[in-house]
DNA sequence: ATAAAATAGTTGACAAAATCAACTATTTAT
DNA sequence: ATAAATAGTTGATTTTGTCAACTATTTTAT
């Protein structure tokens, strides 16, 4: 990245922290005209969100004065907000919890909360609110954790085939394979034309493409072809490296031999090429047995064509 | 959208602002450890970014007590950040204005500002970098203003297709015919089809595809085919709706016309259906003429399919 | 085992930040 | 010309947050 762009991004980043500060009202002491200070419902949310946490804990979370603190605290016990238990192998701390009023005036304020946030959303249609969703979804997996992966359970796995996930499917093809291993332009028309001649012969009942999708992203995907005579070609299958590493290919292979199970396939096989070894994998660890390799030069590439095949277990 | 999603993007919001709170570091009271309050400083930046305000016009955009703020006001004269200028119009208010060294803190403040961003980037990949960059574009674009129109400065121009191109035209293409026309799969695997022939005579000399990007986003495109012996046609013309009505429709096809010209191709036509209201206006006013119309059942639809044809003008 | 150091929390004194209400000076409306 | 409204100021007060000294308990070092 050039100093430049380097200096418009974090003018960028600074203008969208002005912007969210004025959002998120954070400038007002109390917290929905409510007689509590914003400080005060920041406790009041830690107590509730870490149960069985002390003092300290609460102190090093919101990083509040000790004295304040034992202030406040008391405040709440006071006001029949909050209730402390010793600790019975600490005789220094108690427990925090939040008491049956506590928990009403948690709740209200999330719910002063959230009108706040349909306000904001008012104005936009299902799409852009969609849209929103997504982007901060992808903002906090982003800046959340060191490196910022997605989990698991923020991917959601469908199947059919909606506008635009033909393009998608493509799109990331050939966005993922010129990224690792250079394909050219070449290879994203030979997706093309794979998609294309698919599509001539799809059959909802027989074939089958599953599409993860991650904060409205595509992460992943794979397919499952019916060839007739009991035989089935799988395609398509990959995961984008940044969902990589959480379970996300294991699980689109389960969806996938799940299916050939129901459909009663007899044998699954696939192509690659050697360059795809996590694919690779994936596909061992499935009952996949490697029955061909062919040298090639393909998408501007030497490359090994490899066969894939399956057998699958028939009767019951 | 049923009440469940509501809830569920409600509460992914909420989590982002909760996230983003912290995030910000708005808790401290002192920015950046200076002998500024954040409402100092939130005061000394609005002077800065609206020139020639008034007390009243602060406390208004800040929210802040009209005392509390004469008092802070006197204090940053004191300290010789900030002068008044009575106005002449009006006896009881004066402009506020920053001073050299106010500035000087201003810039100050924007310095730990960014070391403050960089330090948030800091783990991330440079492509990482840019996702955050573009998902709080996003973000900000659309809740800022009612509707959430991004301006044609935001969107930047390019030709030449970069790996996932391709598959993104096809998406969008999809995506926007399916919504706005209920145009099924049919219609993606159509414009699949028409790049999948058009890659395999795609001669980076003679053929162009322009596309628009927007905060990561395909925004719009358009593209010009050489057909031999001085006749082009234009494809793939589309523009997402939420990019509509910012004249990026004519800035493409102002792209796609300059570049006729200087391939001096002496006729371009094209084809379109007659639903396709919002750009026939575009050929129209480039100088295009309807030269056929007839009735066609594509796509689910009965339509008309309608040729477009523009005589260039020739010689200097 | 025992003294010293560290930790959890409390309390008093105080400073900073924000609010409220009464006030002056000026402009606008009737 | 007078009343009402507006822009800003000031004093009194409350709320919010900080600092340092303190007690009670637990951990560490010797």
């Amino acid at each position: 990245m050039t100093q430049e762009q380097e200096a418009t991004m974090i003018a960028n980043i600074r203008q969208f922290n002005r912007f969210y500060t004025m959002q998120l009202g954070l400038l007002q002491q109390h917290v929905f005209d409510s007689e509590y200070s914003l400080t005060e419902m920041r406790v009041i949310y830690e107590i509730h969100f870490n149960h069985q946490t002390t003092a300290t804990g609460i102190r090093e979370a919101l990083n509040i004065d000790a004295g304040y603190l034992s202030r406040l605290l008391r405040n709440f016990e006071k006001k029949g907000l909050v209730i402390k238990h010793p600790l019975p192998e600490d005789g220094r701390s108690s427990y925090l919890q939040l008491t049956a009023r506590g928990k009403k005036l948690m709740a209200q304020m999330n719910e002063l909360s959230d009108m706040q946030i349909r306000q904001m959303l008012a104005d936009l249609s299902v799409e852009q609110r969609r849209q929103v969703g997504h982007a901060m979804n992808k903002v906090r997996c982003l800046l959340k954790m060191p490196g910022g992966r997605p989990r698991l359970e923020d991917v959601e796995i469908r199947h059919g085939l909606q506008p635009g996930d033909i393009g998608d499917i493509i799109r990331v093809h050939g966005q993922v394979y010129a990224e690792e291993y250079q394909y050219d332009l070449r290879f994203e028309q030979y997706v093309t034309e794979t998609l294309h001649e698919f599509l001539q012969t799809y059959n909802p009942a027989k074939d089958r493409v599953w599409l993860a999708n991650c904060f409205g992203e595509l992460a992943g995907m794979i397919a499952i072809i019916h060839k007739g005579r009991g035989r089935a070609q799988l395609r398509w299958f990959l995961i984008r490296p940044e969902f990589r590493g959480i379970g996300l290919g294991r699980a689109l292979m389960q969806e996938a031999m799940d299916f050939c199970r129901a459909q009663r396939f007899r044998e699954v096989y696939l192509l690659t090429t050697n360059q795809q070894q996590t694919a690779a994998g994936i596909y061992l660890k499935a009952g996949f047995v490697k029955t061909a390799s062919t040298p090639e030069h393909l998408w501007g590439q030497d490359v090994y064509e490899e066969r894939y095949e399956l057998k699958m277990p028939t009767g019951s």
